[in-house]
DNA sequence: AAGCGATGTCTTCACGTGATGACATACACC
DNA sequence: GGTGTATGTCATCACGTGAAGACATCGCTT
């Protein structure tokens, strides 16, 4: 049933251990962020000995970047809608689910990045968002700006809708969110040309 | 000229040192991160024994609380102005100077946030915000709701735009960023009834 | 000018962290 | 089955951090 038949089942598996640990990273750096993530508790929720991190990865930054390529891997999937409403629904929908995002830990990181951090960023949502938006707003000059725009809203709304900090916006259900969103993105559409 | 002539200027100065370790521990604070902001950096910015921070705030994390006091006490200034796009030229000319804003990096963090954090934020917000928010679209069931969703779309774009994630928005002016953002003011004011 | 409290300096401590390497054990291959 | 390599375990280290407290010095009060 696997992939390779030449390998049975193994109680010590390299591959089964590289993935917990990417799992475990990535949930905890999206919890906590990279600071506050230890490699101990990494081990502990990927049912592995810490030290693995080391040995699989070489450092505790390298699980990280690991874990944005992973992200970035999983971003590929996915058909290309070039409809903003449904890149909203969609981006909202897998944020709201605390499917681990470190990336838009990133993206919602006042620190200045470096170059490495903003190809990552890049790289994650080109694909699915970034892309299908610019298209969606038409190709005027400012069709990558309004794209970043609602970029720019979507991580502002699923942020703050995450931590608490807006309590309406907390509790308004995904669907009713999306109504009041939708305005927005009309108008986002549109440019700030039409009266 | 000071306040109180019965003091006059000294050498030592609790107050001017109170002030400076507030004052540097907002910057530090905003710039990396409560985590990554060290005591030491902070008194070496505020030309001051970093051991002064226990002895005027008790421990770091009472430094912290005492300067979202500090901010919350400096956005009761300003007037009351029921106008969206006023609100968003206010709120982004503010956090474009670095002027210092560890609000905003509680708001922005998708970690889960305590009571007092939501409570921190509340009282921040509201002057200067979310109560002009609130009144600028009306009074209708939603007027919470629509006002928060202000207040994400104004964190997201300043602080992609801070760190530089979103190249297009880094780089613009802000007077064609307020430019682009209109339309979406406009449609937030008019609410999802309005087709 | 003398005493005393307020203010500031310096040293030291305890803790948690990421990292490292020696050692142990399971698996694959012959 | 024996052997070597891949995989996993454990103890330990060095470092940076926040905190605490002993000590020094300033300046107000009388």
């Amino acid at each position: 049933m696997s992939a390779t038949s030449s390998r049975p089942a193994r109680k010590r598996d390299a591959e089964a251990t590289r993935r917990a640990l990417l799992d475990a990273g990535g949930a905890l750096f999206d919890e906590r962020g990279y600071e506050r993530a230890t490699i101990r508790e990494i081990g502990e929720r990927a049912g592995v000995d810490p030290a693995l991190i080391a040995r699989y990865f070489g450092s505790k930054e390298a699980l990280y970047l690991a874990v944005l390529a992973d992200e970035e891997r999983a971003a590929r999937r996915g058909p290309f809608v070039a409809d903003l409403h449904a890149i909203a629904e969609r981006v909202l929908t897998r944020w709201d689910r605390s499917d681990s995002s470190p990336v838009r830990r990133v993206i919602a990181d006042p620190t200045p990045a470096g170059a490495e951090w903003r190809e990552i960023v890049r790289r994650v949502m080109e694909p699915g968002v970034l892309g299908p938006a610019r298209e969606a707003v038409g190709d005027g000059a400012d069709a990558e700006l309004r794209a970043e725009l609602l970029l720019a809203l979507l991580v502002g709304i699923s942020v703050t809708r995450a931590n608490g900090t807006m309590p309406a916006l907390h509790d308004v259900s995904r669907e009713e969110l999306l109504r009041q969103v939708a305005p927005l993105l009309d108008a986002l559409r549109a440019g700030p040309g039409a009266e």
